[in-house]
DNA sequence: CATTACAGAGAACAGTTGTTAACTACATGG
DNA sequence: CCATGTAGTTAACAACTGTTCTCTGTAATG
């Protein structure tokens, strides 16, 4: 399917790369919408002209850092759903691959959770339609427990909605969070879950 | 208490409420960390040096929006919780609510939806007070309710936050949604408010 | 081996930015 | 009524921005 690519395209996308890697780096202090397309290829280290080999434009960028981060959050979102045990072991086993994920990719947490009501229409769209394909895998994969017995399908994806939401702003908070502040931080996301659950026990009848 | 003030100083806040006018209505196509000075001004139509006579910087700007924006959010959250009625009527009014305040203050509501995880530092820290300052509104206005016996602060806490956080989400979503979905966006509100509330019934035993 | 495609460099453009200093007009307080 | 304080103006600054056009080196192609 895909064979070594020659040495041209590989050195593309390394600089491509780099491109996407010192943007990551420039947004930890502020928004896409004010990341300059000179400032990018000086963190490079490559002429300003280059950027327009890789991207129409800084917003380009942004929809392709999308892709990235939200691509390493994928599996982390899988295993938090479809992890065995109870409720409440699956709940902290949760908690703990979100507050990992956090510590392996702070960068990704902290774009996506900027931008995603960011100033960037562009940007706005792709995560909302990335998170809309989390939200359904969640749903389906919430339909097969048992505890979804009788649930209508509007009602999965609400809850599932729920779910993934919650996900990120607890990402988000573990990231603001003072390393101290972090169990406490756990504590609280494990609570709220753990009360998000019980109503979804007794939403029937 | 405060009588009237010299027509000086009137013209100074009236100024200075332009200077903020403007920015709200800038900062509808981009996030605070890219707002420029005089791009301001050039909205208000005031030399650029006039700026410094109101904020040392648009981080300052930013900081004074939080203050407006989180005041008029403010009797709307109170409104929100103290309601009258069974549970889903509260949550049914709670909802509508919100939805007349995202209606009236759109311009509000996206700033503090954007700027929460924004750039800027001290706007963050600045949204992060407030909401913790609501948050414990909310939950002093919970405790008081006869379903909170036997809760402790810290699960109180936790159950105003998870509110907190919900309407402000809420409100974000009737921001983006379009005008023949708002009815959708109620009803799932409706369902994720009343599982927290279900949750809530059964937190104890 | 000759030709082509193309990633990146270099220079130049008009327009923008934040900040400074010295100014003007005028409401205010003594 | 005059002296003072101050909101807003004007002009200028060096630095920065996105974009265009031209050029160079070299991997890929036939």
């Amino acid at each position: 399917m895909s064979h070594t690519l020659g040495i041209r395209q590989a050195q593309k996308q390394k600089t491509r790369q780099a491109f996407l890697d010192a943007a990551l780096g420039l947004l930890e202090e502020q928004s896409l919408s004010s990341l300059g397309l000179r400032e990018v290829t000086r963190a490079v280290g490559v002429a300003p002209t280059a950027f327009y080999r890789h991207f129409h434009s800084t917003a380009d960028l942004g929809v392709a850092l999308v892709e990235e981060a939200l691509g390493s959050l994928h599996p982390m979102i899988s295993g938090t759903v479809s992890a065995s045990g109870d409720s409440d072991e699956r709940i902290d086993r949760a908690v703990s691959l979100i507050a990992r994920h956090v510590r392996e990719h702070p960068a990704h947490i902290r774009f996506i959770a900027r931008e995603r009501n960011g100033g960037v229409q562009k940007v706005r769209a792709a995560i909302a339609e990335q998170m809309d394909r989390f939200t359904d895998e969640v749903k389906a994969e919430l339909a097969k427990q048992p505890e979804s017995a009788g649930w209508s399908d509007d009602d999965l994806l609400m809850l599932a909605g729920l779910y993934v939401d919650q996900m990120l702003m607890t990402a988000s908070t573990f990231l603001e969070a003072a390393p101290e502040d972090q169990e406490q931080v756990a504590q609280v996301a494990t609570r709220r879950m753990r009360l998000i659950s019980i109503g979804r026990r007794h939403w029937l009848g």
